[in-house]
DNA sequence: GTAAGTCTCATTTTT
DNA sequence: TGAGACTTAC
């Protein structure tokens, strides 16, 4: 995709007519690059032949019609591993190889840069190159900028505007807040800035709110702030990420006409992962994709609703629920051989899958027959320490038998669980690599240069002046700001431009007048040489001119090198650009860094970033009640947060090739306090044929075995340990099996208290038998200080100190600790 | 303006 | 427990 917004002329990249279907094949039509072979082939196949192009060869009979049917509505309901990207890209091939569109008539969305990058790829692969002329292939949000750099007066913005990451949002929302006069701790800015990223997930401006929503924030000037909000970004001439579909919809709306000429445009809209589409999203869709009577609504949405696991962030699987409704007489098609993962691994997940309600309803198969194909298999272990060894053991193990870490993937639920791994494997010296966490564009020193740039690029970018004015120190401190921002804020001026005024006043300090005069110069010098300087080599000057490199080169910090690395990195990747200003929107959008893949290592990630991925070896470690489910999403979404975990479950199975291990640990620490745990209800809906329980690993001493699973499969395959038989090691488990008997046993039981312990343990929240939320009950201790008591993990101790369930005990053996007072007994 | 002390919070994350 | 934001004291 170009990566400059003047270059581009509406509506005149290519004929005025479009290709007709039908059109003479000796003459393909102008624009339209196609490859000879590939071309001929085509043509003949429409020309009635009997040859069918290449690229249609080896697809399933379903994959071929999700292919092939080119005209209506289409929904593909695309299974995990089902070839849902084979068929979005084979089809775009297919209608640009038989001449139905021009490549810019195309509109194909992905969620992610990445996912765009790829399809980009595989067409080009497809169809040898021609997709260079796909300017409508991207993100929602890139090709809403696209759409607004183009019509941005519309909506009160000049094409030159700002696009605002979270970061800048919170500072502008806290600037806000604090012009109301409002308590910025009572009502912190990040919520707030949350509360409006919600709503424009939902397609909601300041005046769309609901009442109670408006009224929940900031004694009832939600409303007003957001609204305020809205007003500041037209000033700043900036947009956050929710604008980017937010505008193009009011856009929309209110010209018709421009619409219109769109529709004209999009012959054919193609939608990945559909299942992931927020309310905003989908408004957007539809205005594009549905068209009068009688106008083709060719529009073909993939996705898998089995596969939907960012509801937390706005994505509402209604969407592709309700495909049909939307589109009447849309084709659905489901995509259910799965070419990627043994019949086992396949097997455990979908028959995981199938217990939640309200899905659409696919059942994957495969065909395979692996003479090797193992079971998925079941570890335990004594808590996270014994986890993180063996699987870092389990993949010593599979590296000596020629695998290679590339090809494993440890997948968990919560971030906090990398860091064991991370120190297992620094200390086995086993390469690894983390995917996810803070990335490049986030760093300090990274944001910095970048609002440099953005200055000098955007002169009323406040944001970024605030950001560095005083950054090296020059002695321009919150005073001097102050008097900058009221100043431009009465003026309604950028602060730039109240900061040249202001030099001419008295109304400063000598000292910071000087200073300010001085930055000012610098930067009327770069807005000079950004017209006829290379925009790296202006890069460099001005982190050189501004002190910002020197600034670092004085730090005596140990990470000001890495910085000062990081700042060349910058600049270098600035060099694939072709200008500062295509350079700042690219970095807006597209906040990652390549990893180096050259390197063997073993994946770290999350399962949300995992989606889309797959490992012949895949190790999902933590499936422990209250981690996985996690608790929280139990508690804040009941029901519906039980069922987005369980397709998060689902899709971390499926990732699996060949080889899938899941673990469950017996203690776990959690906010530093020791938890006894139980096994995720996961496991036990996971089907025995399709899972085997792994020998234990035994290295904990005498404590290595826990157990207490009650009537689950685990007990017959491993016994508990024979070695406790002190009173409250027994007691402690009878209490366990008491709790986990009621609930584990028949799915259709009762369900009563799973996670209490006695009688003053936590209450639970159930829906249909299922436990979903506990809450924290804070009941008197039972115990006192002095109070000889036994723990499971810990072995006997004395109580020293109390506060609520909180016990700080020092132990016999383990030295003193802190632990809930549900996990131990008191010793008689 | 910095350094040390205190408070708070602790899923998932893209754009 | 431990990281990060924020405050307070020099």
């Amino acid at each position: 995709m170009s990566n400059s917004f003047d270059d581009m002329p509406f509506f005149d990249e290519e004929p005025g007519e479009a290709p007709r279907k039908q059109q003479a094949p000796a003459a393909p039509a102008r624009g339209v690059p196609v490859s000879g072979g590939l071309a001929a082939r085509a043509m003949a196949a429409r020309g009635g032949a009997q040859q069918r192009p290449d690229y249609l060869e080896g697809l399933n009979p379903e994959q071929t019609e999700a292919v092939e049917t080119l005209e209506g509505p289409v929904l593909v309901l695309a299974g995990a591993g089902t070839g849902k990207t084979r068929v979005l890209t084979t089809r775009i091939a297919h209608i640009l190889n038989t001449n139905r569109a021009f490549p810019s008539q195309i509109l194909a969305v992905t969620f992610t840069n990445k996912a765009a990058r790829e399809m980009k790829e595989r067409i080009a692969h497809l169809v040898g190159g021609a997709v260079e002329g796909m300017p409508w292939l991207g993100t929602f949000h890139s090709i809403g900028v696209k759409l607004l750099r183009r019509h941005a007066e519309l909506v009160n913005l000049r094409s030159d505007f700002t696009i605002l990451d979270t970061d800048d949002v919170v500072r502008l929302v806290k600037q806000l807040i604090q012009a109301e006069g409002l308590d910025d701790k009572r009502w912190p800015a990040k919520q707030f800035a949350g509360m409006i990223d919600t709503w424009k997930n939902k397609g909601l401006g300041p005046a769309d709110i609901p009442e109670g929503d408006a009224r929940a924030f900031a004694n009832g000037k939600g409303r007003e702030l957001y609204f305020a909000y809205q007003q500041r970004l037209s000033t700043l001439n900036a947009c956050d990420f929710g604008d980017l579909l937010m505008h193009p919809i009011a856009i929309f709306r209110k010209t018709p006409d421009l619409l219109k000429e769109y529709h004209q445009r999009f012959r054919y809209i193609l939608v990945d992962e559909y299942q992931d589409t927020n309310t905003a999203q989908y408004m957007w869709l539809r205005l594009l994709a549905q068209r009068p009577k009688g106008e083709p609504q060719n529009v073909c949405c993939v996705g898998d609703d089995d596969q939907s696991i960012y509801g937390w962030r706005g994505a509402e699987v209604d969407n592709i629920l309700r495909f049909e409704k939307d589109f009447p007489g849309a084709k659905v098609i489901k995509l259910e051989r799965n070419y990627r993962s043994t019949a086992h691994i396949l097997g455990a997940a979908a028959h995981l899958i199938t217990h939640n309600e309200g899905r659409l309803g696919k059942t994957l198969f495969t065909d395979r027959r692996d003479p090797d194909d193992i079971k998925v298999q079941l570890h335990n272990s004594w808590d996270s320490e014994e986890e993180a060894r063996a699987i870092g053991d389990e993949i010593e193990q599979l590296q000596r038998n020629q695998h290679k870490l590339n090809d494993m993937a440890i997948l968990v639920r919560a971030s906090f669980q990398m860091r064991e791994f991370e120190d297992r494997f620094v200390t086995l010296g086993l390469n690894y690599r983390v995917i996810g966490g803070p990335r490049f564009y986030e760093r300090l020193e990274i944001r910095d240069a970048m609002a440099y740039f953005r200055l000098v690029a955007q002169p009323a970018d406040d944001l970024a002046f605030e950001r560095i004015i005083n950054t090296p120190k020059r002695g321009l401190g919150d005073t001097t700001v102050r008097a900058l921002h009221d100043y431009a804020r009465a003026r309604d001026i950028p602060m730039l431009a109240a900061a040249a005024d202001i030099i001419e006043t008295d109304e400063l300090k000598p000292k910071a007048r000087k200073a300010l005069f001085d930055v000012i110069q610098s930067f009327r010098r770069w807005q000079e040489r950004l017209e006829n300087t290379s925009h790296t080599e202006l890069a460099e000057q001005i982190l050189e001119e501004s002190g910002y490199t020197d600034m670092w080169k004085a730090d005596k910090t140990a990470d000001a090198p890495a910085r000062l690395d990081n700042l060349k990195e910058l600049i270098r990747s600035m060099e694939s650009f072709e200008s500062m200003r295509g350079f700042l929107e690219h970095v807006s959008l597209v906040m990652d860094a390549e990893q180096n893949e050259n390197l063997d290592a073993v994946s770290i990630m999350t399962l949300h970033s995992a989606k889309g991925l797959e490992f012949e070896t895949v190790f999902l470690p933590g499936w422990e009640e209250g981690l996985f489910p996690h608790q929280r999403s139990l508690d804040e979404t009941g029901r519906a947060g039980l069922e987005e975990e369980r397709r998060l479950a689902y899709v971390g199975l499926t990732r699996a090739k060949r080889r899938c291990h899941l673990w469950f640990v017996n203690n776990r620490r959690i906010h530093g306090l020791w938890q006894s745990t139980i096994p995720s209800r996961f496991l036990e809906e996971l089907p025995d044929t399709h899972v085997d329980v792994a020998a234990v690993e035994q290295s904990y001493g005498g404590y290595g075995r826990g157990g207490g699973y009650g009537q689950s499969r685990f007990d017959k395959a491993e016994p508990f340990a024979n070695s406790h038989s002190t009173p409250g090691w027994k007691r402690a488990q009878q209490n366990r099996n008491d709790a986990t008997r009621d609930n584990w046993g028949s799915r259709s039981g009762h369900s009563v208290e799973r996670i209490g312990y006695g009688e003053a343990g936590p209450k639970s929240r159930t829906i249909d038998g299922e436990l979903v939320a506990k809450s924290t009950t804070t009941e008197p201790s039972k115990f006192k200080t002095g109070d000889r008591v036994f723990h499971m993990k810990f072995g006997n101790g004395n109580i020293k100190m109390i506060e609520g369930n909180k016990l700080t005990i020092e132990f016999d053996r383990a030295g003193e600790k802190r632990v809930l007072d549900g996990f131990v007994e008191p010793v008689s």
